[in-house]
DNA sequence: GAGTTATCTTGACAGTGTCAATATAAGCTA
DNA sequence: TAGCTTATATTGACACTGTCAAGATAACTC
């Protein structure tokens, strides 16, 4: 398929109108952000790659950090599912549901770095420009991973002496760090992530049954 | 002091040669940076800064990476003189240097958020673009942590039951991710470093007296 | 069929990193 | 001191970037 001629039926009159170009814009920059990272995506070449004129996209999104924010969040909305299926699972305990969550983080991460680097990087929350739509599904993510530490300390599985905020911050920032160091070329080697998930979860999880019962 | 024509003592010949454009671009490159991060920092900017035209500073960096790189090296350097303080104190057990060890890592970031960035994040190392002299002052320091996490585990601080290079990735990704939160705007509130740093602390250190003695 | 509105266009501006060609002056050698 | 070499600085240019303003086109509404 190629850009001009095949936006609608290949006979049709005109395409000066695009017809879905905002959907077409967010799968676009979604594939340059994959192949190329946010220093990567230009709005030019992205309308270029939409078949349009450089300045069609403002009319879809107010600038780029809008077009970015709607790219993130649509990160966090696939994070989140993924999330849901790991802790409604029933075939495995608890503790076991906590390591699969800390593996599955990783692994998102690992797998849709420059994604990543969109949802928790600098570029949106540095400069404070996150939309309200963003916020709308981000905030109630990092609350959710506070409600689940209150959750694990309850059921025995963290130590339950420990602040909670404090706790999920810690073992939040665990998984942030691990996934930035990776996503950011700093660990190189990645035949290691699954050693380093189970770790970590060993230092977060171990010895409960020992000293740190539930009450 | 103002740029152009206190370069050398006012009532001199000439300012075409600058004297010690090298210096000084590192210097008003350092402060920019501070002020306003690597997005802020353009070498047009910099060079109209110094006093000089926009390629000057060809002259003395082969381009823009080579300079960040070596801000970044001096961040390196400032970095590994504060952590050697730390280690070389005597006033306090080895416990409570990790404790200190690690605030201060996560102070010195947060002290520094623009400068850490640097050092650590993707505008170097993702596209792979550390020159020589970074590397040498980079990888040492990433293997001192290691070294020191060998350390604490056989002086059983550590659980030394973990293989050395997991745990210290972990426990590095660790204050790797807190201090990323940090400054890049995810943590707002920075009043509760001090209780974060703890609640790590304790939980890579705690009731190694009961199960993890050494040996 | 006429008018309104959404969408898309070209033109323009200020900003960026960096190369090539040129100018200046400092330093070295004879 | 004169002349040559080399380090340093300059202007001009190019290809990019995000974004605004003004105008063109076509779809939707009455």
């Amino acid at each position: 398929m190629n850009q001009k001629t095949s936006k609608k039926t290949s006979s049709n009159k005109s395409n000066y109108h695009h017809g879905d170009l905002r959907s077409a814009l967010i799968n676009e920059a979604t594939q340059i952000l994959k192949e190329s990272g946010v220093e990567g995506l230009s709005l030019r070449k992205l309308a270029d790659r939409a078949g349009v004129s450089r300045t069609a996209p403002y009319h879809h999104f107010k600038d780029k950090n809008q077009l970015l924010c709607t790219i993130a969040e649509q990160g966090f909305e696939r994070w989140q599912s993924d999330a849901e299926l790991i802790f409604n699972r029933d075939d495995i305990s608890a503790q076991q549901k906590y390591r699969v969550f800390f593996h599955g983080y990783i692994q998102y991460a690992a797998d849709n770095p420059e994604l990543y680097d969109l949802m928790f990087g600098r570029t949106i929350w540095k400069q404070n420009s996150a939309t309200q739509a963003l916020k709308d599904v981000a905030f109630p993510s990092f609350q959710h991973q506070v409600d689940m530490t209150k959750s694990w300390q309850k059921q025995g599985i963290m130590p339950s002496n420990e602040n909670t905020l404090r706790l999920s911050q810690v073992t939040w920032g665990t998984m942030h760090g691990i996934a930035r160091l990776l996503i950011d070329g700093i660990y190189a080697d990645r035949t290691h992530i699954d050693e380093m998930c189970d770790c970590a979860v060993n230092l977060f999880t171990r010895q409960l049954s020992i000293s740190d019962e539930v009450d």
